[in-house]
DNA sequence: CGCACCCCCTGCCGGC
DNA sequence: TGCCGGCAGGGGGTGC
């Protein structure tokens, strides 16, 4: 589900409802969401009292400010975060894997169908070094140089190369296939290959789209929703993804689906070179 | 290093 | 109707 522009449309959701509030409790219930680092009943605990001074996002994590330590949140492929007013409100069903419970009545609960969701805390100053993503695509550090830097670094096609993380944060499968439609460019590709003029296309097209999700308030495919329950409005305006068969918005000609990298991957034969 | 392949987990959809 | 394979927005691990 969440790419970059869907985590921070959640991000700008939460922010005036659980910044300055302090969480009162915390339950985990679901081993698997906290593997990365301490049992459920240890990081639950560890939350509870606990003020959150800022909720921040790196990539495709939210970062829970917690002073001193963070909370990170990642909601891997079906995970919610949902927003109750009051605890009377709050209705847990059978994949709803943790809530906190903050001040002022409000509850915070992950949701996650396919438990690749994660939750797990860090030291603030470690976040970025232990995580180990790479450029926010949408900072002023994302130039077309450094873009142009990993390509002619890289053997891999640039599909894969913008899934990789450690690279440019954020970019998932629905929006590196979108990103390589607007530029031009077909998704096997050796990144290598790409000539300037096709990098600096591919960084406009990244920013152009990442942007026009969160505008857009995210891709509801399937179960995307806001912590409010509200589904996102982009994905009628894919171009390419999810579309094999029918006809490219430009030319006519039939989008198609490949796998590439273990990934479903859409592009227009003839407008994608 | 790239990458093919496997795993994690659950639900849905289409074909037979 | 029921079963089965394929597919799904995530990441991580292994072995070549």
């Amino acid at each position: 589900m969440p790419e970059l522009p869907e985590v921070e449309v959640i991000r700008q959701a939460l922010v005036p409802r659980v910044v300055g509030r302090q969480i009162e409790a915390a339950r985990i219930c679901e081993p698997r969401l906290t593997r990365r680092g301490g049992t459920p009943q240890e990081i639950g605990s560890a939350l509870a009292g606990r003020t959150v001074a800022a909720v921040r996002r790196r990539g495709k994590y939210f970062l829970f400010d917690l002073g001193g330590e963070s909370l990170i949140v990642h909601l891997g492929m079906t995970g919610q975060l949902l927003w109750w007013n009051t605890r009377e409100e709050f209705r847990p069903d059978m994949h709803t894997h943790a809530h906190l419970c903050v001040s002022g009545g409000g509850v915070l609960s992950f949701r996650d169908v396919r438990k690749f969701g994660q939750m797990f805390l860090l030291p603030t100053a470690a976040v970025d070094r232990t995580l180990g993503i790479g450029v926010e695509p949408l900072d002023d550090g994302f130039t077309a140089e450094v873009l142009r830097r990993f390509c002619r670094a890289s053997g891999a096609r640039i599909k894969p190369l913008l899934l990789d993380q450690r690279k440019v944060a954020g970019i998932g499968n629905i929006y590196a296939d979108e990103s390589l439609f607007r530029a031009g460019i077909r998704p096997t590709r050796r990144a290598s290959s790409l000539r300037p003029a096709e990098v600096q296309a591919l960084r406009r097209a990244i920013r152009a789209v990442l942007r026009a999700g969160i505008r857009h308030r995210g891709s509801s495919i399937s179960d995307f929703r806001d912590p409010c329950g509200e589904p996102g409005h982009f994905a009628p305006l894919h171009r390419v993804y999810h579309r094999h068969g029918e006809p490219c918005v430009t030319c006519r000609t039939p989008i198609r689906r490949i796998v590439l990298g273990q990934r479903g991957t859409h592009f227009c034969p003839t407008c994608q070179r």
